[in-house]
DNA sequence: TCTGGGGTCCTAGGACCC
DNA sequence: TCTGGGGTCCTAGGACCC
């Protein structure tokens, strides 16, 4: 390849789709709620803050950042729906179910998006790539109720703008002798892997759109990008560099919970009950896959968002909070200051392993280690019955009985949050 | 997006070894 | 003890994504 004939001649030397739900959290309320259909919905609302927004409220300029009580002003009628990441969850599933009726090849990348290798599936269909697309594309409509918009290019990266290209319930398809003329019109920032920093990068040597990027020398995405980079130049110029990965995801490598409180505290105790919480949290969702970590990190946030954290191992694998809290407590002295005012405490479990068996009972500890996880999940049990974090360390029970800042709301411990971006 | 939460991957540099 | 060169492993931190 050199930068005058870069491109195959063929079409679809390889067909990759990406479909991307429109608006999907509001879309699935809409389905599931047809007095909602037709009308502005924001779902969200928590802290303030709109999670996604159907396109009726985007037409008033409503969308995910603005301020609930802006939203409220600037749409009147506005329709708000509390986030309900299971049902997102199961139309996501179903979603997804509809792709692999097409192709065993799709790969889960979000909630709301996926892609699908439609490679060499022409003669299965009888009909070429486009149309079996938009055959998926209506699929999804007309049995979930919900819009998506698709994007068909022969790279990820290229399938994914075209996706965005036009939204919503758009088709765009971007064959290989018309990159060029496509990613024209694609700004730096729309490209998958470029954030402010690499865009800011680029503009410094003049570099405005995603084909005066792709159209700069193989060396010069190397030298300036690294390794990431040249990947991306490589995406752009229609070459499959990531494989669509049909692997389903049920590892982790890391498990984290974090919680940003208001006002910022300087009270060591509130601050370590805090850190306390999330442990907890990140434990239960540990024990909930199945799995044991042995590596431990702390991260504090201070109100000016400057943050410090440290981190350490285990002695062994651990499925229970008890396990990590002397290491936990370690660490947090050595970050703390008196003094400073906090505003986010952060834990993440690290070497993730499953469960499997741990040694046999050779060692007392090991001994001791079964039974505080048998207790931890008596917890488990618990709370599931009489509700989240009903049951928790007395450290963490400090936040209920002694708080000195008024707990937001959902400080009924460990509501899981997931944002999309739209 | 004046800043919420949960993830992944890459890289530079230090420690340690031969 | 100093000097060279090269390899591996680990860690902290950056950048990005939804």
């Amino acid at each position: 390849m050199n930068s005058e004939t870069p491109f195959t001649l063929l079409s679809f030397p390889q067909a990759i789709l990406h479909v991307d739900g429109d608006a999907f959290f509001a879309a699935v309320e809409q389905a599931t709620h047809p007095e909602l259909r037709g009308r502005p919905v924001v779902t969200g609302g928590e802290r303030n803050i709109i999670t996604s927004a159907s396109y009726e409220a985007k037409a008033f300029g409503v969308r995910r950042g603005v301020p609930l009580f802006k939203a409220r002003r600037m749409c009147p009628g506005l329709a708000v729906r509390e986030d309900d990441f299971e049902t997102y969850g199961i139309y996501s599933q179903r979603m997804f179910a509809i792709m692999r009726r097409f192709t065993p090849a799709v790969e889960e990348y979000s909630i709301d998006e996926g892609f699908a290798d439609l490679s060499g599936l022409r003669r299965v269909f009888r009909a070429p790539y486009e149309e079996i697309a938009r055959r998926l594309q209506a699929a999804i409509r007309s049995e979930l109720g919900l819009t998506v918009s698709a994007g068909l290019s022969i790279s990820k990266s290229l399938a994914k703008l075209a996706s965005k290209f036009r939204k919503p319930a758009g088709f765009t398809a971007v064959r290989g002798l018309h990159i060029h003329l496509f990613l024209q019109r694609i700004s730096l920032k729309q490209v998958w892997g470029f954030g402010p920093n690499t865009v800011h990068l680029l503009a410094k040597h003049g570099l405005r759109t995603a084909w005066d990027f792709a159209a700069r020398p193989e060396e010069f995405a190397r030298r300036l990008l690294g390794k990431v980079g040249l990947e991306i130049w490589r995406e752009l110029r229609g070459e499959a560099v990531y494989p669509v990965n049909p692997a389903e995801k049920t590892d982790y490598a890391t498990i984290s919970k974090s919680r940003t409180f208001f006002p910022p505290s300087a009270d060591r105790d509130f601050v370590y009950a805090e850190l306390v919480r999330n442990l907890e949290a990140a434990f239960a969702k540990l024990r909930r896959h199945r799995l044991r970590a042995m590596n431990l990190i702390v991260l504090l946030r201070e109100q000016d968002f400057s943050e410090a954290g440290l981190q350490a191992d285990l002695n062994r694998p651990a499925a229970a909070a008890q396990e990590a809290i002397p290491v936990a407590r370690m660490l947090f002295e050595n970050i703390y200051r008196e003094g400073r005012a906090y505003r986010t405490t952060s834990v993440t479990l690290g070497r993730i392993s499953a469960e499997g068996n741990l040694q046999p009972d050779l060692f007392e500890d090991n001994v001791r280690a079964e039974k505080v996880t048998r207790v931890s999940r008596t917890v488990d049990t618990l709370n599931e019955k009489l509700g989240k974090g009903k049951v928790s360390f007395a450290t963490s029970l400090f936040l209920r009985q002694n708080t000195p800042h008024a707990a937001p709301d959902r400080s009924r411990l460990g509501i899981p949050r997931l944002l999309i971006g739209v």
